[in-house]
DNA sequence: TACAATATACGAGAAACTTCGTTAAACACT
DNA sequence: AGTGTTTAACGAAGTTTCTCGTATATTGTA
């Protein structure tokens, strides 16, 4: 019912852009948008209403300029899209995911690996 | 040139069977697929001919019945797609999505734990 | 050889996703 | 009020993805 479905390739986009400037108007949204392609004002505005319609975004329709706002935060939507990557590629293993992560890319920097390091412990403590 | 494309939900689920049974006939593939749900044997057949055709999957002609495999092991396309959604949704960063997976999920045993920190000794090595 | 079984090829239709033009309403300014 | 600007709504066309029926070719066997 409640239930949000994952977001197209344009609609992470457009999510990627609102979660740095929202809320925001369609306006607004779409001058970042053309910073990296063309695109017309009304597809962004088209994008909009159906992800509106879809439950992704939320808006206020008090001022004539309709302000939107995404209904998921990144992280929730990080969390959505890795565990449907899990599950249609890892065979539900999160381990497998990350080993598979880690593996493929070494260019990972100290605080970066300190920052892993700690959350593993962490991960440890919880899981004995 | 050569680059061959993501594969999208139902190709994903197909190339999953064959990593499991390839070489395989169309038939075999689709055998596995009729296990979870129904589908004709010419929408299976349909769908490895547009994969042929996107270079997701090679084959063999030479007898009746073509023989097909995985153009991509396993192991790339996790990481290609894993390097896909970490650009279009953690901002090119790998840790953000390792510390992202391992967050969101605490139910990882103890090996897999070990192997993931044994892992992350050897990344640690690496980039001193 | 003729018939049945099994395979490929192909095209058409359905469904989801994306793009854009047209229309109408709200607003701002002289 | 009248004109020009900005916005939302809507529908339609283009694209990609998925599904399936029909036609055709190959193989095996009575």
């Amino acid at each position: 019912m409640n239930n949000i479905p994952k977001p197209t390739k344009t609609e992470l986009a457009i999510l990627n852009i609102m979660w740095q400037i929202s809320p925001a108007t369609v306006r607004q949204i779409h001058e970042e948008i053309i910073k990296n392609g063309k695109t017309s004002y009304t597809t962004t505005l088209k994008m909009l209403q159906v992800m509106h319609q879809k439950g992704l975004v939320s808006r206020n329709s008090e001022h004539k300029a309709h302000i939107y706002e995404p209904a998921m935060s990144k992280k929730e939507t990080q969390r959505q899209m890795l565990d449907d990557l899990k599950n249609r590629l890892f065979g539900g293993s999160i381990s497998s995911l990350v080993l598979q992560a880690l593996g493929s890319n070494a260019k990972t920097n100290q605080s970066e690996l300190d920052e892993i390091k700690a959350l593993l412990e962490k991960v440890e403590q919880d899981s004995i």
